[in-house]
Formats: C-alpha cells, sequence, structure tokens
DNA sequence: GTTTATGCAAATTCTTTGCAATACT
DNA sequence: AGTATTGCAAAGAATTTGCATAAAC
C-alpha cells in the first residue's frame, strides 16, 4: 500500500531541517499516496482525527516554507500539493494537468497529458505556472 | 474613466433577467473596469463599505449563476472575473493567461499570450480551463 | 538542557442564514 | 400589489494566536 518508505519520509524532513514528529511523517505519508491535491479538510478525514486541526493547520504551512508542498491554484479551499523533484523554494512547476471535478470535488493530477510551452511576457517573473480544467471527472460521469 | 455605459450595464442585466439595483451595477461596473479577477475583499475595498457584505457575497453569488462572472482557480481567497462573449453556463474557457503576483497580490489577466491548445483525456468532460502563472508582476519587481 | 512542536482554549475572520424593511417590476 | 433584494443580527465555519505541556534534538 505504502509507495514510500518510512526512511525516505524521515530522509525528506530531515533534508528540509525540519524535526521528526509523527504527525509530519503522517502528514507527508499521506501526500506521497495521494494522486491529487489535498485541501485541509481532505487531510483531516484521512488521518482520521488522530491530531488537533491547529497542528495540521501549522504542518501545512511549514511544510509550504519548507518548500515541500506548495498550493494548487483551485476554485474553492485551497489544496496543496508535493512539490516535485525540480522546484526549489522560488520555482514551482507542475508539468501536468490538474482537474478539479466539481461533482466529488477532488483534485486529480493528469500526469499524462502532454503540456505545450507557454511564452510569457518577459518582464514578469513566474515562479509556478499551474493549468486546471474544471469539468467532471472519469469516476463522476456515468 | 469608465469603459462601460450606465445602459449597456443594465442591459447585462436585463440579459440575465436579474433586476437592476443599485449595488448590481455598480458592482458590475466595477468587473468591467477591471483588468484582473476580483476576490470578495477586493471588491469591499472598491466599493467603499457602501453596501452590505453580505449584499455583496449574495450579488457575487447571484452573478456566478447567472453565468456573469466565473470562479477563477487561484491560491488563497476565490476570486472572481467576468465571463466573456463564448462563455455558457456550462463552459467556460478563458483564452488568457491569469497571472497572480505574490506581491501585490492582484491577478492580472494577460490576455496578448498565446495559448496553444491542450488535450486532455476523452473521458473527462471539461467545462473550463485555466492557466494560471504565479510570481511577481511587471509593477512589483524592482 | 535547550529548542521546537503539539494540544487546548479562545480570539479573529470568513461565509451563510433568517427575517423584517425596502426597492424593483 | 406582488416579488425579489437588501441590511441587520446572529449563527456557523474556517483560520489564527497565546500559552503551558510534551516531544525532539
Amino acid at each position: 500500500m505504502t509507495k514510500v518508505s518510512q526512511e525516505q519520509l524521515v530522509d525528506v524532513l530531515s533534508k528540509h531541517q525540519l524535526r521528526k514528529t509523527e504527525t509530519r511523517i503522517h502528514v507527508l505519508n499521506i501526500f506521497f499516496n495521494n494522486e491529487y491535491a489535498l485541501a485541509h479538510s481532505a487531510l483531516e478525514k484521512q488521518l482520521g482525527n488522530a491530531y488537533d486541526r491547529v497542528t495540521i493547520y501549522r504542518t501545512l504551512n511549514t511544510f509550504e516554507e519548507a518548500g515541500i508542498i506548495h498550493q494548487v491554484p483551485s476554485s474553492g479551499e485551497a489544496k496543496f500539493a508535493l512539490c516535485h523533484a525540480h522546484c526549489d523554494h522560488q520555482h514551482h512547476q507542475d508539468q501536468h494537468l490538474h482537474f478539479n471535478c466539481t461533482n466529488c470535488k477532488q483534485t486529480f493530477c493528469l500526469e499524462n497529458v502532454n503540456i505545450p510551452t507557454i511564452d510569457y511576457p518577459k518582464n514578469y517573473e513566474v515562479h509556478s505556472l499551474h493549468i486546471t480544467a474544471t469539468g467532471v471527472c472519469k469516476n463522476c460521469k456515468i
């Protein structure tokens, strides 16, 4: 079930100079095992009320500041996804399409969609680029 | 200063079978005169506390349901922008790049950026497509 | 032992709802 | 006149802050 080992999770925290607490390892594991972006509420459900709501807010903030996760532009609740290997503090590039389902409210990452390069004006400093489609996902489409 | 005449604003409301109230005309005018997507808070500021906060919430909901505005995926607060001529209740296509400035928090629409066509899986029903870049805008870049 | 994170309580802020008064058609 | 919209009050969520306790280093 678990894609990532405990050691790998701990390693991520080490690399970002964060203390290895149970909450953080648990939250990080969920992000690694999830194919879509997670909002605070979704995370809370998955954690099964094991931790205080406030702790989850703070964990998300800490991870975002550390550059482990980043906010995914979406309609409604703020959603977060893991940063990829080529992300750093300044640049977050998601080379896949985010799909927001209006029915089940989930945000999928369609990894296998080809994203063309977009030319943006030179005088704008782009840190991240997100392509978001909204509609009905394959599961909700009857 | 005003790009749109009073008649045109009233006309938009008429076309959507909405009553022509002061609040709605005022809010609509702001949307027409704004080059970027607006969050509730920004709108409230521009309206200068002339109307109740609740009324603004309801106006935004009404406009969204009527198909006059649509939510723009963003990080943080929900933001709205005018629907274009080719938008209908089901399909909102923004053929321009949205740029989220992390400094001034504004969302610009870069109209003159060429957006390539994106092929998404056939089993997903896409209603709208948004491309959002995050970074520092030309005004905030020193 | 020192520093940082957690959990609880409480304060803020954001958003929605009910209802009487008002404005629109 | 009849119906929809507004503003106020208040309820309900969502998010943040302060501080003592507990855990990590």
